[in-house]
DNA sequence: CCTTGGCGGCGAATCGGTTCGACGAACCAC
DNA sequence: GTGGTTCGTCGAACCGATTCGCCGCCAAGG
């Protein structure tokens, strides 16, 4: 079932299939017909391989994700999703390639083996030697978050700098004075990982302004840990009133151990910080928080990718969101002394 | 940077190149390292469309996701990771194709174009015309979970009929004459979902053999939908002291809505079911749950998938898993009267 | 000295599409 | 009737790999 079996059972030649199916010379309604006829009745499809051969490019787009041995975040996973459905949109399919650990035969396949028409490349490090590697092929890419040096990659990421300071502006608007941040783990800001880097850049400039006193905790992502975190915090530090944090798979843990320990939220401590959307609304009291637009992120990454593709030589485009925090309620004024 | 131009560049022949790449002819030791060291410097990978063009596979498995406009379920996601996982370790690639609503096209695409040399398919519905099109096709598949007739596929799936009459039979045994079903969503149910429907069956079926009154309930994937479950359930039956579920993603809501109503577990409720790990470890108290053994499945579904493409025309094989219930603390003796 | 055989390497065909140049027929204008 | 267009179609080249058949060379055997 090729296109010259086509051509044979619709009597023309097999240029003539190929001009009836990409429209890109005329071709008479009548002979349109015919060889459709037949191509319906064997269920005829072109072999993709082929076709990526010939014109040079093949519709598909490589998502390098982190290794999957390590659980992905939800975070993560919308991020694969909305990649995916914006690609299935544009009609284009999605070639998986877990990086890091012992996998980067998999990153090296896909990029070098002209098996996608470009890359978009997730949990980046503030050094990603990941992103020479693609500068060096040539091949087009777009970042979901960006490294150390912003300039010269396309990239699309959340302003975790501006954000987290806007929490802690709007808790010292409330009379608090003492907050802390609740990063990420101890092992992501080690790795230099751009969220948690920026997270804390932007707290400390906003404590720093405000003249607060702040604390400073790394802490898991997942829930035991940030039950973990919380019990330290109020153990080193009893009279803390509020903290802010970029940390959404440790809220679960945070709230358990708030409950446990008695305090009731917003009443007596406050909480703020950058999550999805649900991760906030799941949370009792509902979290005060920037929402992450991982949907639109991951729409924008493909739209910018796709342009890359189409003028390789275009200059660099980067798109910083800072997505409104929404008011919900668990932030509220500083209890009295 | 083609095989011409290695060949060129060394001196010798495309298809020396190609044996020397491949193995597949004796070459000199020395024109070997010839060859290699213009490989090297020119750091050339094969094309992957001319390879799969002539070699009539792609090294690419297929894997179709529900559509990803639906937040995924941390099991679906875990098993994406196993895959992918797997895949990499046999060094292959992973087409993802999100199906259902209108995205089929994209599952089209992949089935059709030639674009894998297999298939694997989760969220299996018990009547799944996807499967009746990838026979119609021939491409080798393989599903994780299965359909109402479960001759003539390959699939991997959890027991959860067994598994959770396995839970009504504890919890018979620790004297709890009343049991309520969790179930996935009406939704879920409605459309023929087999986990949901199999788990109704092996629920009703252990229930009349041990003579418990029963109450049957529907809940959707999330938090909030757990609470309501939990209240209209307490609203409905006061008197209720256990019940089992296979929806861990309401798991958070279910705890939530237990502890705000003053029930104690185990003391005064038990609750067991069917739970990815992290879900049941993370309820408190920790959950009386099999634990999915999402890893394992993902793995078994590409090694069932590899042997298929192998020898299409050898029986098919099935792996139905019931991993051992893990007694933890959620379920203790019911309460006296 | 001639034959046989194994080894290393080469050339050409092939996979299944796309695309360019060319060609015949029909049509119009002069 | 002839020349120029336009339209629809065809044939052949090409994309970049793999693989089959063949050939030349050198060593061993008769």
């Amino acid at each position: 079932m090729n296109i010259g079996e086509i051509a044979r059972r619709a009597g023309v030649s097999r240029s003539t299939v190929s001009y009836a199916l990409s429209g890109k010379r005329p071709v008479t309604e009548q002979t349109r017909q015919r060889i459709q006829a037949v191509i319906d009745e064997l269920d005829y499809r072109p072999n993709a391989a082929a076709r990526a051969l010939k014109e040079g490019r093949t519709r598909t787009l490589g998502l390098v994700i982190p290794p999957a041995s390590q659980r992905l975040t939800d975070m993560q996973l919308s991020f694969v999703a909305s990649v995916v459905e914006a690609a299935a949109r544009a009609d284009l399919d999605v070639l998986l390639s877990p990086s890091g650990g012992d996998h980067d035969r998999s990153f090296e396949r896909v990029v070098s083996g002209r098996r996608v028409d470009g890359v978009i490349l997730m949990e980046i490090r503030l050094e990603d030697e990941r992103v020479a590697r693609l500068h060096q092929t040539g091949l087009p890419f777009v970042t979901i978050g960006h490294t150390a040096n912003p300039h010269g990659t396309c990239w699309v990421d959340v302003d975790y700098g501006t954000l987290i300071a806007r929490c802690v502006h709007h808790l010292a608007d409330l009379g608090h004075r003492d907050v802390a941040l609740i990063n990420r783990s101890a092992e992501l800001v080690a790795a230099g990982y751009g969220p948690a880097h920026r997270a804390l850049e932007g707290f400390t400039e906003a404590v720093t302004q405000r003249g607060l006193t702040s604390i400073i905790l790394t802490c898991g992502d997942d829930a035991p840990a940030g039950e973990e975190c919380i019990e330290r915090l109020r153990a080193d530090h009893p009279d803390i009133t509020a903290a802010v944090t970029v940390n959404e798979a440790a809220l679960p843990g945070i709230q358990r151990a708030l409950e446990r320990a008695g305090v009731v939220v917003p009443r007596d401590f406050s909480l703020a910080g950058v999550a999805a959307r649900h991760w906030a609304e799941d949370f009792r009291p509902p979290l005060t928080a920037a929402d992450v637009p991982t949907l639109e992120m991951g729409a924008s990454a493909v739209e910018l990718l796709l342009e890359r593709i189409a003028a390789p030589d275009a200059p660099v485009r980067h798109l910083l969101l800072t997505p409104p925090i929404s008011l919900r309620a668990s932030t509220g004024p500083a209890p009295a002394r």
